[in-house]
DNA sequence: GATGAATGAGACTTCATTCAT
DNA sequence: GATGAATGAAGTCTCATTCAT
């Protein structure tokens, strides 16, 4: 899916690799903008110019990084569920199931953590080159979320998962400017009154 | 509430507002990152120290600029409650009317015209200083739904238009990655299916 | 001795002195450089203008504030004479005595409090047009000091003044370069070496 | 010494010394305010960027010019110390070396020539930085000095050094004020006059 | 007399990208 | 294949000074 260009060797390849992950963890700790060749390349402990030889352009790198990000999360989502024991539950574990699905693991510094899921949202609409790698990934959370709500007894269908995570990304994105951030609160009480209301 | 500092005199603050509406011209069109001193300046067609002289600095005049755009959007809405006759409607009427409030007058490129609505809310997760002014905003935009929804006959308290807002929201923010985004028809549909389930 | 050029009123002489003033503390502060139009003018609580108005350009206000220190610390001095009772004393209490002439009287931040002396004999290389002011201060100095060990005991003509002011001076200068700096220390050391030895 | 970073290669070496001299230039003709990157870059005809390549910042290469002059003087200092025949001298001849050693050659325009040596020392005492680049320096220019005397049969410990080299710089700071100041000249008669007195 | 307004010049620095080796 | 070297373009911001009022 990214572009990819020469270095088909093993070392090529995990040089490549190392940047991504650089940038990756760029992106996560401050955005977009914080995704520059010097950054990346130091934080690779990789020369500059690498950066340029094995990404066309930064664009490329970015794009890269945001599907390493995304993939990344959506294998800690499988594998969340494959841990999950199959049967009902109570609406409280269900919730906390799919805002773990949907903004990652609680952490403390919840607001900065959970952000770039939605600048990669919105970044897209301005960069039409990242939208059939961000929609393959926002299938495949979709394919996850349906997984996980059948697991836990909860019948669902395409609308439903639709409705859920619309229920909490509008929620997170609305909760960002409050000045004191706490975006999982805002979508937990959401899903909460949602899912009384039979959704 | 914006910071600013010099021009009291008409003149003055017309050249401000000149730099205001350069900088909110650019956000809309280019995003966050459009907002440069330079493109300002020429946009408004005065010259480079300007920018400065009248914006303590940039975080200034991008600040400026959103809250411009913000209330500007919210005016309309107030606008266009105005010259709605009260009275109840069916749903499509009044999905319309919310979407209008929301995401702005339909138009051709829908999908660039909305984004900065979210990349506003979104940025602001990393930049503490725009949170009171989104706040404010954002509760405006909050009341502004509410009295559109009393005036067409519909029934809501602040829960209410919290889930529509999200629902709106977050609608919008997974419609911007398609290939070929249609955000507003995202809502639509969104806010039909959930108003057909008595929200 | 100063440009000078508007302003005869009470008010404007008022607002003068405020500025230089204001000039002379950036100019301990910060040496030559931090002497700026608008830090002065905020310093003084005047507008930036009036640092145009009141003084032709910048170096005509840094050399007012120069002047305003220098003549600051001989007063300081004299009114220190003023005070000192007559008769020999050792050689501790002379050197005491010497240091707080030249150098003022000891601080905490000695390096930086007695920095500015420097800069400003060694600025004065590069601009000739505060030479005459300096010159005269300096006379005045040395005026001082020798009125200061007649009150001493201690037999002292233009040749042995110059000697001591050198002495202090040198050691200063080259004191200032240590990563600890000492230069009171380091002219207390020289001077009792040197008067041991008869001067 | 100097910090730098990159040239390993020849080219890159001589392109890095070449922007050194050419700030050096700078700094003798106009002291620490003179070198900026753009005159540099001018001085050495080079790119404007090539400063920022080769220097991390303008501090660095401020720096590495004060280095590189310091550095000149000594080793001219060492150099006309080996070519110094060996045996006693009168007091005229042993002056005149010193102050070639102190103050470089004798040129014609002397007051200026003489200037940056105690810019830097008194610049160091606002530059913290500059702290321990001054004390090798300075080190080393007592141990030349010491050698010196030796060489003239002067019996000199490090105290007399030390003594001599304050009556020198104080004397010179002390002469940049004049009208028309004769800092070499000043320090001539002081030197003499101490020697004079045994010291 | 006094000052708010205004701006051209220039400061430092970062960066994406190219290219020779 | 890989990379150190290099740089043009542009970024943000400061400042001394002028001028109209």
């Amino acid at each position: 899916m990214s572009a990819g260009s020469p270095a088909s060797t093993p070392k090529g390849e995990r040089r490549r690799q190392a940047l991504v992950e650089a940038a990756a963890r760029l992106l996560v700790e401050g955005g977009f903008d914080a995704v520059r060749h010097r950054a990346v390349a130091e934080r690779a402990g990789l020369p500059l110019a690498s950066t340029t030889y094995y990404f066309r352009d930064l664009d490329d790198l970015v794009a890269a990084a945001a599907e390493h990000h995304g993939r990344g999360e959506l294998a800690r989502g499988w594998a969340q569920l494959a841990e999950l024991t199959a049967g009902r539950r109570d609406v409280d574990g269900v919730v906390e199931i799919v805002l773990d699905q949907l903004l990652g693991p609680a952490t403390e510094r919840d607001a900065e953590a959970v952000v770039l899921r939605y600048e990669r949202l919105v970044a897209t609409g301005r960069r039409p080159h990242l939208r059939p790698l961000m929609s393959e990934l926002s299938a495949d959370l979709h394919e996850l979320l349906l997984e996980t709500l059948a697991r836990c007894g909860i019948p669902a269908d395409h609308e439903r998962v639709n409705r859920l995570v619309a229920l909490v990304d509008g929620s997170v994105v609305n909760a960002l400017i409050e000045v004191h951030p706490d975006p999982r609160g805002a979508a937990r009480r959401m899903l909460h009154s949602a899912l009384a209301e039979g959704l």
